[in-house]
DNA sequence: TCCTATGTTGTATG
DNA sequence: ACATACAACATAGG
């Protein structure tokens, strides 16, 4: 169930093994839906031999950069359970492993339990075109606060809880992070995204930016954030406002669950 | 048994 | 055509 900081550490996972050849692809449970978007077959013919070159996360996005020309991309979503592993080069892969990339020192391992997850490929001098059209990062030059402030326009009639999900717009944010955010700007997540004033504009953006650069920077290897943050109080009834002390609510905010505080987070 | 799940997408509706 | 809402996808765990 990863989100930009989780996938983010997956992918450093896997760059273990960058610099070094795939000597083997291994695609088990080839009808599943993870391969959906491409034949495995074509998987083992293009990138066995090949070098693993680098790879690059862009919100919950990854590419994966093989060949000498460096001219093979390989594409994974990580959907609701996919996970990134690397375990010995002779390991009995698990009922839901999907595709195994064999080196000489490791075995670089996708598995995806439910299978929402997603694979593409593609041969080419540059990163093929579902990769190029990607929205911009949220901490470039490109997301500005009037990026922000005109898409809260077009959006107007939405909560601020399911806008924050659509990755055209803040690709990376997951549920949780919409809800650290919000908390942190005190915007309540049924608040209509065009009902935002100059300033609550400002600060939506402001703490866009900081949960994006923070988590990344502060995320540790149990996907845990400080007691500070919201994020450690939010996944059960009864839990506590880290910042004022106050009952968190909880309820289905656009269809997913959402935490909030109300003190903090009120109603306008 | 029933309910839940950190995501995306296709379809229906206005 | 555009914006919005929601079921569907597949599976395991509490």
């Amino acid at each position: 169930m990863p989100e930009l900081p989780e996938v983010e550490l997956y992918r450093r996972v896997w760059s273990e093994g960058e610099g070094e050849k795939v000597l083997a692809v291994v695609a088990r449970n080839e009808n599943s839906r993870v391969f959906r978007a491409i034949d495995p077959q074509v998987l083992q013919r293009e990138l066995k031999g090949r070098r693993f070159v680098n790879s690059e996360a862009r919100g919950k996005q990854l590419l994966f950069r093989f060949g000498e020309r460096g001219d093979r991309w390989l594409g994974i979503h990580l959907g609701m359970s996919g996970e990134l592993r690397v375990e010995p080069t002779k390991f009995t892969p698990g009922k839901h492993d999907h595709l195994i990339f064999r080196q000489r020192v490791r075995s670089l391992v996708f598995g995806d339990q439910r299978r929402f997850g997603k694979l593409q490929f593609a041969v080419g001098p540059e990163p093929p075109a579902w990769w190029a059209k990607l929205p911009p990062d949220l901490l470039s030059a490109e997301f500005t606060s009037e990026r922000l402030a005109a898409f809260c326009r077009r959006r107007q009639r939405m909560a601020l809880k399911p806008l924050l999900l659509m990755q055209e717009q803040f690709p990376g944010i997951g549920n949780w992070m919409a809800d650290e955010i919000l908390w942190r700007a005190r915007l309540a997540p049924q608040t209509l995204a065009g009902a935002l004033d100059r300033a609550e504009i400002r600060r939506l953006y402001r703490e866009i930016r900081f949960v994006v650069r923070e988590s990344v920077k502060l995320i540790d290897a149990n996907w845990e954030y400080p007691k500070s943050w919201l994020f450690s109080h939010r996944w059960r009834d009864g839990g506590i406002c880290p910042r004022c002390g106050s009952r968190l609510t909880r309820a289905i905010v656009g269809g997913r669950r959402t935490c909030w505080c109300p003190v903090d987070q009120p109603s306008k």
